[in-house]
RNA sequence: CGGGGUGUAGCGCAGUUUGGUAGCGCGUUUGGUUCGGGACUAAAAGGUCGCAGGUUCAAAUCCUGUCACCCCGACCA
């Protein structure tokens, strides 16, 4: 390609809408132009990366054995209300009606559609196992998109299905599609992270997540050196924590006006947050919840969630707060509570002579200690893990960083095919709901992380399996016949060799034309110059900093060498 | 959805406090001088000041409403 030709415009300012480095990049090389809220459209340079991407994706699916086909992502409501899923995704799923007045959606993942759709291909066990897959848009009315296309409402995804007869045939098929995927994100260059995960919404057995570690991630996983055991912070279990061993003091109600938070608290009485626990008022399906955490601990809302078995779980507004304490926020505590259920976190009992809130505004208790002045409903594990808590597995310090979710791979079940009646008769003529897996990829935020993982202060640096252009040629000067010649020569040399290769015809200064390469961040440039009529060119790889002087055959043969790895 | 902020030319911004004919930089077009890391110069094109209503002789500026966008918190690929 040319780059007169090309549809391309790079930007010098930074563009005010954008706030992460790979969103920045993205916008300044002119990849993606945003059309409203969450939604991106990509310009012919961005595309071809996405393609690349496309394209890895698809062939690893292939040799996986899975099979491409593609949905609608226009569907009507049948099928969710049919799994309860219509409700469970509520506000974020994209719904209207059609001239009839019949819903639809345009669909947020497609379980329950491969479900119904599959089902009459797979009335035998021997039609089994299968993966099927598409590479599709998807549509997520998201509370808050956020960095370009990490987070936003139009997407593109890869979701596979796998059909088993059982779960041993599932633990094959998912086996298959987890080294699938790390064979996609090792070609895209991505250092990943796997983690067990929390099953959320999509339900089932067991589910692992890839993560690319950053700091505008919006997930957190706790991993162990020691031991590689790794999962998302929301699952990772804490420790449990050694009975303080001080003797009690008696129970005193405390006048601390305008105190309610756990800071205010702690200048108030002088005390550090850990002598304190913490009363957090939720609704969970309705009912009204208390849980309760020591002061300087997080409430983990996805353990607290599965603990419950609730699909909606809410913090409780200020009027649910006054009717279950009686008083004003900031002053909950586990004495005289009107919950259906308190729960306290598993620390809260090794404890002693702690602070609570009085259930009275502007009251604490102080000297509280669990089962001497109050019990609850439960004890169980219900805090965020923190950076030096003990492995689960080793018993080493945890490490906690943040991750951006580009791969997930579920276990199923049978929640989805019983629901559809998805349904295979056996070797016994016996019916039996098929075993799913369900295993999806976002693209663009596939696409974005690997900037988010891969550039300076330059620009983007594409590895090269999924860089637009491999290789740009650079003649200093277009007006110079010499080297225009020369760079031609070396242009249909890279191309014959199936190289995608873009030469920079622009009638450009130098730098310009440096400065736009290193910005669109293909990984190898040929520069032509002074000494082009000796056919001499400068070679230079994006990722270093110096260029090295060859002969211009040698350049190309680099290059192609390079690219053909 | 809650909290904070911003809407003025393709992009980045000033002007709003104190109403009085719409500005700057980048980019774009044309000419000249330049030419190995975002050149200089001269001229030019380009704006319903987010939208609607109101106050006023007069509104980017004041008032009311509304929409959009960005950032911080709860969900997902």
């Amino acid at each position: 390609m040319r780059l007169s030709q090309m549809l391309f415009s790079t930007q010098r300012e930074v563009p005010a809408e954008a706030e992460a480095q790979s969103h920045v990049l993205l916008l300044k090389a002119g990849m993606i132009r945003r059309l409203a809220t969450g939604v991106y459209a990509l310009m012919p340079l961005g595309f071809r990366v996405f393609k690349k991407i496309e394209n890895i994706i698809r062939e690893e699916m292939d040799l996986a054995g899975a099979q491409e086909l593609i949905m609608s992502a226009l569907l009507p409501a049948d099928y969710y209300q049919q799994s309860g899923r219509w409700e469970v995704f509520g506000t974020e799923m994209i719904k209207f009606h059609d001239r009839n007045g019949r819903d639809f959606c345009l669909g947020p993942t497609h379980e329950e559609i491969f479900a119904h759709v599959l089902r009459h291909e797979l009335q035998s066990y021997k039609a089994m196992p299968k993966t099927i897959y598409q590479i599709q848009n998807k549509y997520r009315d998201e509370r808050r998109p956020r960095f370009g296309m990490i987070r936003c409402r139009e997407f593109v995804m890869k979701d596979a299905y796998s059909f088993d007869v059982d779960e041993a045939g599932l633990d094959i098929s998912y086996k298959k599609m987890y080294d699938a995927y790390c064979k996609v994100f090792d070609r895209c260059g991505l250092d990943y992270v796997i983690v067990h995960a929390d099953t959320g919404a999509m339900g089932g057995s067991g589910s692992q997540e890839f993560m690319i570690k950053s700091d505008i991630g919006d997930d957190t996983i706790a991993y162990c050196l020691s031991c590689g055991y790794a999962a998302n912070a929301e699952l990772a279990a804490c420790p449990d924590a050694e009975p303080e061993d001080e003797a009690m003091a008696a129970v005193e109600k405390v006048h601390t006006p305008n105190a309610g938070t756990i800071e205010e608290l702690v200048s108030f009485f002088g005390k550090t947050p850990k002598n304190f626990v913490k009363t957090l008022l939720y609704i969970a399906d309705g009912k009204t919840v208390a849980a309760m955490v020591r002061g300087d601990r997080e409430i983990n809302e996805t353990k607290l969630k599965n603990y419950l078995g609730c699909i909606n779980l809410e913090l409780a507004g200020p009027a649910e707060v006054r009717r279950a304490t009686g008083a004003q926020v900031g002053f909950a505590g586990p004495i005289g509570l009107d919950a259906d259920r308190l729960i306290a976190d598993k620390e809260v009992p090794c404890m002693r002579n702690f602070l609570v809130g009085a259930n009275e505004t502007d009251y604490h208790y102080s000297g509280v200690n669990y089962e001497r002045d109050f019990v609850t409903t439960d004890v169980c594990d219900i805090r965020m893990v923190e950076t030096g808590d003990p492995c689960p597995k080793c018993g080493m310090a945890l490490k906690l960083d943040k991750t951006i979710e580009v791969g997930h791979i579920f276990k199923l079940g049978t929640k989805y095919s019983v629901a559809m009646e998805c349904l295979f008769l056996d070797q016994e003529a016996k019916q039996k709901p098929c075993v799913m897996g369900s295993y999806g990829i976002g693209l663009n935020r596939t696409m974005q992380a690997i900037i988010e993982q891969s550039h300076d202060e330059d620009g983007i640096i594409w590895p090269d399996s999924v860089a637009p252009y491999n290789a740009i040629v650079v003649p200093v000067s277009a007006a110079n016949e010499t080297q225009m010649a020369l760079a031609e020569k070396i242009y249909k040399e890279l191309k014959d060799a199936g190289i995608d290769a873009l030469l920079d015809d622009r009638d450009e200064r130098a730098g310009v034309k440096f400065k736009d390469a290193d910005l669109i961040g293909i990984p190898h440039r040929i520069n032509i110059g002074r000494r082009a009529a000796d056919g001499i060119v400068e070679y230079k790889q994006r990722q270093k900093k110096a260029a090295q002087e060859l002969k211009a055959d040698e350049a190309a043969a680099r290059i192609i060498s390079a690219v053909r790895g």
